[in-house]
DNA sequence: CCGCCAATAAACATCC
DNA sequence: TGGATGTTTATTGGCG
């Protein structure tokens, strides 16, 4: 990977529209740095202490990228990238090509961004308002942003889909057990008067393969990672209002930073500081919904209401299973840090599934993914918290009745997050409990769907002792 | 030189 | 049946 230069006294080229851009241009007029991520970094900074949301910096960095012609860092052309991304072994040089401006100061969507394939697929799911994508609309979120890819050889999908099943931090949501079960577990008229108004779920939830998301566990790690690239307003580059005790000296005044930089390297999958605006942002946004992922952002027509619409069905169907057996750890002490995970349940309704299930059968919550529309999100937030019971549609009694015979043989996934080798390990320990886990798990929803409330410690606590068991045997 | 990490390619299986 | 998706392995290069 090329090292990161500043050629002196060139300026920035291309549009510059947004006001971080003309912050960005302001700033560097200011300054006459020749840094364009310095200057990126300080404008999404201080847009930071105007309280933007932690999508707000997600989006306006990409979009700066946009503007800026989403150069890389590396400088690997497509051609290149057609001989695996390396140079042929024959060539003199193996080092980017020097006579090609640095990132920074390139034009043209046809260098590499600077981000590694888990950043560029983390923030696509970010950015997603469900907090879950199809693999699909992942290649779509890349390629709106980052257009080199458009005319990169197709090689870099795969790259996508072996980084989402190498990566511990990806988390698929089969969509077998959460939207399709929907119509499969419907009788014929049961789910019309619902689809009539969320067509989406017809046309887009019956389809090949899962949504992926982020694994709470190793969102962390991400941010990180993603804090690391130089164009990140939470790049260490430049001195924040932060007063972390963490926080070292080198951390702000260190070499640009992206995945693979030494100090990325270095401190690649350690936590060293969460932005708190970050967590707090999410905390307040996730404790707005009864399903935290439906956030009342902006949606943008089809595909944002479809995510959406995805990731409410997912979360109402796969809410049971979660919240008795989850493999999130179990809630922290700190609230804050709690609330950032993204796919995590709000606090009225985490490891509870007997609120879950209540929640399930009220009209507020079916009008999340009926009509999938904000209007609908603002009302459910007004009922978040009192479930009325008197009112309880057909389809959520249908689904609940029949999940309980449903998600027999689908209660977890175990070991989803973990590295393969532990995976394999897990999954052979796994099963030789699962029988008993199964008929436990499944007696504990049965107990649990009949009893409304306060009765789901015992599930709790029972899974609290397998997770202990587990863990001691896979030490 | 070695280990780690990320990217890439490819084979293969599964599903729709 | 073809394409999309998902998993796995192998290889390569950069870097400390």
């Amino acid at each position: 990977m090329g090292p990161v230069v500043m050629p002196p006294g060139k300026k920035a080229e291309g549009p510059s529209s947004g006001s971080v851009a003309r912050g960005l241009s302001q700033l560097y007029q200011d300054t006459e740095a020749a840094d364009l991520s310095l200057a990126l970094s300080a404008s999404l900074s201080r847009a930071e202490d105007e309280e933007l949301t932690s999508l707000s910096w997600l989006h306006e960095s990409t979009d700066l990228l946009t503007s800026l012609g989403h150069s890389g860092l590396r400088s690997v052309s497509p051609l290149q990238d057609a001989n695996g991304g390396r140079e042929p072994s024959s060539s003199p040089s193996s080092s980017p090509e020097p006579s090609e401006p640095p990132y920074h100061l390139s034009t043209g969507p046809s260098r590499k961004p600077p981000y590694s394939f888990s950043c560029l697929i983390f923030m696509a799911i970010e950015d997603a308002p469900s907090k879950r994508l199809p693999v699909k609309d992942i290649y779509g979120w890349i390629l709106e942003h980052f257009p080199y890819f458009a005319s990169a050889p197709t090689g870099w999908k795969n790259s996508v889909r072996h980084n989402l099943s190498l990566n511990k931090c990806f988390k698929k949501v089969d969509k077998d057990r959460s939207q399709r079960g929907v119509i499969w577990f419907c009788q014929a008229g049961e789910l019309e008067p619902y689809l009539d108004a969320m067509p989406e779920l017809v046309n887009d939830s019956i389809g090949k393969g899962s949504l992926w998301s982020i694994d709470p566990d190793y969102r962390h790690n991400l941010i990180q990672a993603l804090k690391k690239t130089p164009y990140h307003p939470y790049s260490p580059r430049l001195p924040k209002p932060s007063t972390s005790p963490s926080a070292s000296p080198q951390q702000y005044h260190s070499p640009p930073l992206w995945p693979g930089s030494p100090l990325f390297r270095k401190n690649g999958g350690v936590l060293l500081q969460v932005p708190q605006r970050v967590i707090q942002h999410s905390s307040r946004v996730a404790a707005q919904g009864l399903f935290p992922v439906i956030r009342p952002l902006p949606l943008s027509p089809v595909s944002k209401r479809t995510t959406a619409v995805r990731s409410a069905l997912g979360d109402y169907l796969t809410r049971g299973k979660n919240s008795l057996c989850s493999d999130s750890p179990p809630p922290s002490d700190d609230q804050q840090e709690d609330h950032t995970y993204s796919s995590s349940q709000s606090p009225s309704t985490k490891g509870d599934i007997s609120s879950s299930l209540s929640s399930c059968s009220t009209q507020g919550s079916l009008s999340v993914y009926s009509h999938g529309q904000e209007a609908t999100v603002t009302e459910v937030k007004e009922e978040q918290k009192d479930f009325p019971l008197d009112a309880s549609p057909p389809l959520p009694q249908l689904l609940q009745r029949r999940r309980l015979l449903w998600t027999k043989g689908h209660l977890r996934t175990p070991g989803d997050t973990l590295p393969l080798k532990k995976r394999r390990a897990e999954n052979l320990l796994v099963k030789e409990e699962e029988d008993e886990e199964m008929k436990e798990a499944a007696g504990s929803l049965l107990h649990l769907a009949g009893v409304r409330t306060g009765s789901n410690k015992n599930a709790q606590r029972a899974c609290k002792v397998q997770k202990e068991l587990k863990e001691e045997a896979s030490d």
